[in-house]
DNA sequence: CTACATTCAATGTACCTACATATATTTGCA
DNA sequence: TGCAAATATATGTAGGTACATTGAATGTAG
């Protein structure tokens, strides 16, 4: 469907302010899809992103605001899914010996798991992609890409 | 800069699953970016669209669910949006009298006016395209477009 | 014309977010 | 060394979101 109809706007006043549109309306639409199939495992998208991170360390501890900064949203969060994980035994949380501000954070046995049961239902996620060859994939991100190079990305 | 260096990871395994965080990341930089924007004028995102929306009806009255129809989200919040709008006298609500389930919401003569003070300063937010030009703007709402086919966006 | 189903808006719940601030700890420097 | 600045994490506040439920009004089938 194009964006006119799925927002039923007649026309756009240029490319860019269409973009803008389509951006954030595609983006919350896969957002909610994945959310309901996190859902299923008692997990929300922001959730598996940061257990997705800790898997990803093999066993070295990181620090919450390490962890925040690869997130897709911002430390001042990293903090409160840490502990929503914590309190579902997923993640460790344990203060750093060497600067005792610093909290190691690391993927339990448990939070292992449940990632492994969800790799083998992951290429659901997929369906979203469906519509598009590898070739169209790779513009998409070729532009993405290119499109966060401008100034006004810089300071975000 | 590249996805991988702004989320440190090293590589995806496909396309897809690097388009998938490209999608969400890029949307929520644009969006913390025109966030800041609008706060300036005491706004969020979605309560500009939902006044966008209400302008664009020039006049006519809209039902709050028609309004979450056309909105990035879902009508859930579309009554709450109206009501925030309605404390700060940018919109107008009053039950339908051919439908009194119904209510007919409008913009208000402030409502319009705070929206034209914005309208000369909206050009600001095209910054964040400035490293596209017009040719692949459209190249990405195409791809937008033919994603948004794929059968599992059909139930959102 | 009544009984049931549907529709519209609002609300409860449990999440998420940005931004600002607080608290503890460490670092740097005079 | 002593104290200010910087850093890491946590928390308060105000907003947004999905999903489920509620309550009122309307539509419809018998």
């Amino acid at each position: 469907m194009r964006i006119e109809e799925a927002i039923q706007q007649k026309k756009f006043e240029n490319e860019y302010q269409k973009l803008s549109i389509n951006l954030l309306f595609t983006a919350s639409q896969v957002s909610i899809y994945q959310q309901r199939f996190f859902r299923e495992y008692g997990l929300t998208l922001p959730q598996y992103n940061v257990l997705r991170i800790l898997r990803g360390q093999k066993g070295n501890p990181i620090g919450v605001n390490n962890l925040g900064s690869r997130m897709i949203d911002k430390t001042s969060n990293a903090s409160r899914l840490v502990e929503k994980l914590r309190v579902k035994n997923l993640v460790e949380r344990n203060v750093c010996s060497d600067d005792r501000r610093q909290m190691e954070v690391t993927i339990t046995k448990e939070g292992l798991t449940l990632l492994e049961e969800m790799d083998k239902e992951m290429y659901r996620i997929n369906d979203m992609y469906s519509a598009l060859d590898a070739s169209e994939a790779k513009m998409m991100n070729d532009l993405f890409d290119k499109l966060r190079t401008a100034e006004a990305f810089k300071n975000i």
